[in-house]
DNA sequence: TAGGCCATCTGGTCCT
DNA sequence: AGGACCAGATGGCCTA
């Protein structure tokens, strides 16, 4: 599918092959540099070049060590937005919607979910609180009329908002439809 | 062909 | 320390 992010995952791969590689011609060569090293070591001390290339094997195998990590990083991410994705999947097939035919964007998706328990919320308290008690102001409040539920939606929303909720909704849902 | 949407990579930051 | 999360960058695919 997306050939382009494959091949820059093949290339860190190859990278890192490559590197394996050199790794080894490097350490093969290294390794008698640090056996010439340890006689040079015995006879005389540290020399600077034994310094400069075990610098230089610890940079490379630090650089091999980040690759690795970044390739298991960038499964991980892949992992955790396939399980993103499944969880959009999952909420498109739950809210209604009139494209069927047509697979709804993130964005979409999101929107009408938001909208569409709105809706519900205010279906729910239209039935829970059964009588226009629901129906009257925040404003002085009407002592005792509607459920916990509606009253701590209230606290959070506001009367007005739901009206307007049930609106956005069917105007959502609308402009979809025109988008079609 | 431009614009929208998406998958993937990446480096930084937060959390456990 | 290592994994989860996030946001920016990049480039492919599709549609109007």
């Amino acid at each position: 599918m997306k050939t382009k992010a494959r091949a820059a995952r093949r290339r860190l791969e190859i990278d890192l092959e490559d590197e394996d590689e050199s790794m080894a011609q490097q350490t093969s060569s290294e390794d008698d540099n640090d056996k010439c090293f340890v006689y040079k070591e015995r006879s005389k001390g540290k020399s600077q070049e034994s310094g400069k290339s075990a610098r230089k094997r610890r940079q490379m195998s630090q650089g091999k060590e980040h690759s690795i990590r970044r390739l298991e990083s960038n499964e991980r991410e892949r992992q955790r937005m396939h399980k993103l994705n499944n969880a959009f999947q999952a909420l498109r097939e739950v809210i209604p919607h009139v494209r069927a035919e047509k697979k709804l964007s993130k964005i979409e998706t999101l929107t009408l979910a938001k909208n569409y328990i709105n809706t519900l919320t205010a279906t729910i308290l239209n039935m829970s609180s059964g009588f226009p008690a629901a129906q009257d102001t925040g404003s002085g409040g009407g002592g005792g009329g509607g459920s916990k539920f509606y009253q701590h939606y209230q606290q959070q929303h506001g009367e007005e908002d739901k009206d307007e909720h049930l609106e956005k909704y069917s105007t959502q849902i609308h402009s979809f439809r025109q988008g079609s």
